[in-house]
DNA sequence: CAGTGGTCTAGACCACACT
DNA sequence: GTGTGGTCTAGACCACTGC
């Protein structure tokens, strides 16, 4: 019984088999459940299961794939250890979701020196500014597009506790982003990544950041309302859809007088 | 046969068994793999398997728990997820080092804007200063010591192709680390947490970094060989060994005009 | 109570690295 | 070939959730 050659596993798209391509170069070798995995994660994106919601049961998912539960259980086991799913005991498991995620700005490593644990400062956001425009060589090469292809930028402020602390501009594909408007990033009330979710079925997944500090110039200064030349974290980053598609860039500036960047290593 | 109850799982120190502590509070639960995952550990930080040798493959630790090997597999995935341990497929588990990792730096999250990746510089490193002195009360709080413990102090410059880049201060316990000095260090050739490893049975598991913007004042200036007030990156780490004890606090300052910090979010 | 994820076992076979 | 980690299966039972 144990090991039936990992054949053909699925009942829907079409069943990719035992080791790699056929084209001949590397032997390649994929186990069954990264293939399942790979089919999960196109479910994903199709949106077939949409933020939030429950996937249905390892014992449902194995024999819809035709493999045993286990094997479902080690493909989502990954998923859920890079936060594309959350498992919980005795409920299910479900696609995860920036929104109400019971920890807002879940890609916002700034924190507040104090831990003095109250209510957590609710952030306020000031959208100054929201355009659409044309790519140049940089925003292009960052977010895979044509030099010239529509973008939408968007610039705002957060500030924590009356005090402007983050200052970002935001680049988005304009092709994925149509009905976008300033209106309508003031009027949602949470991450901007949820608006992206329940709006345009655009889920962030992974994120890249290159930080530096930098010196605030005139108008950036102003803006945050401190004397030009503070330093400042200058925090970039390109944030990526399932299959590492990357849909957003934003250039971020921290100050980090009372906050500071937390990172764990290991 | 399955899930014979969970007890005197182990032949050596003493066992934990069943559930959660005997002092009545929460019911706590532990799974089986996670007390194999403490006993590993145990064995790990008393030094009973070395900085890059192999454990006894997974068939030897399931006979010498008393357990199936599947069990003993989920315990030492969860210690190589951590990069406590590496695998190898056909040769066997091995204890992670810093050692020749062929990654020098493990920790070291800031690489050169341009991905030229020609040989990559190597790093030349001038300690400043190593003495002895006693915590005052900042670095006793973050070693988990009383202030006036004797403490080793290091300061050193790196520079990568001839540009002097970072500049860090470094607390070490003075009890941990008797024979160091900085002829020692000057010597040694290598990442510092090798060096700590083979020389101090001190092995660095996990850090902490706290980042900030700063402005050069005019001694870190001159040793960076730039103007006094230039922006500079602030990150202060705090490396832990095994059971997350505190061994190392660091002061670092990146100039970032040429490298950047990188980091990815997920 | 039934349903879901979580743990544990046992055994078979595969892929990889040495010798 | 032998030994190691890696994959896959099948089945049993435990822990948590909600009806």
């Amino acid at each position: 019984m144990a090991q039936t050659p990992p054949s053909f596993a699925d009942t829907e798209p079409a069943a990719p088999a035992t080791t790699g391509g056929a084209s001949g170069a590397a032997p390649a070798f994929s186990p069954l459940y990264q293939q399942i995995k790979g089919l999960i994660l196109n479910s994903l994106r199709l949106g077939e299961w949409k933020p939030g919601e429950p996937i249905p049961s390892e014992f449902d998912l194995a024999a819809r794939f035709r493999v045993s539960q286990g094997t479902v259980r080690k493909a989502v086991d990954e998923l859920a250890a890079d936060n594309l799913l959350v498992r919980r005991q005795g409920k299910g498991t479900f696609v995860a979701t920036h929104a109400a995620q019971h920890i807002r700005y879940r890609f916002l490593k700034l924190v507040p020196d104090a831990t003095v644990r109250d209510r957590e400062a609710p952030a306020t956001r000031t959208i100054v500014e929201c355009r659409r425009l044309r790519a140049n060589a940089d925003v292009a090469r960052a977010l895979n597009l044509r030099s010239g292809d529509p973008v939408l930028q968007v610039r705002r402020v957060l500030a924590f506790a009356e005090r402007p602390t983050i200052l970002e501009d935001i680049w988005l594909p304009g092709s994925s982003f149509k009905g976008l408007t300033a209106e309508r990033l003031r009027e949602h009330d949470g991450p901007m990544y949820a608006l992206f979710e329940t709006e345009f079925g655009v889920r962030m997944v992974r994120a890249e950041e290159k930080i530096r500090a930098v010196a605030a110039d005139a108008q950036q200064a102003e803006l945050l309302r401190v004397s030009p030349g503070v330093p400042l974290l200058s925090v970039e980053r390109i944030a990526f859809t399932y299959h590492d598609v990357p849909m957003e860039l934003r250039r971020g500036l921290y100050l980090t007088d009372s906050h500071h960047y937390r990172n764990e290593l290991s």
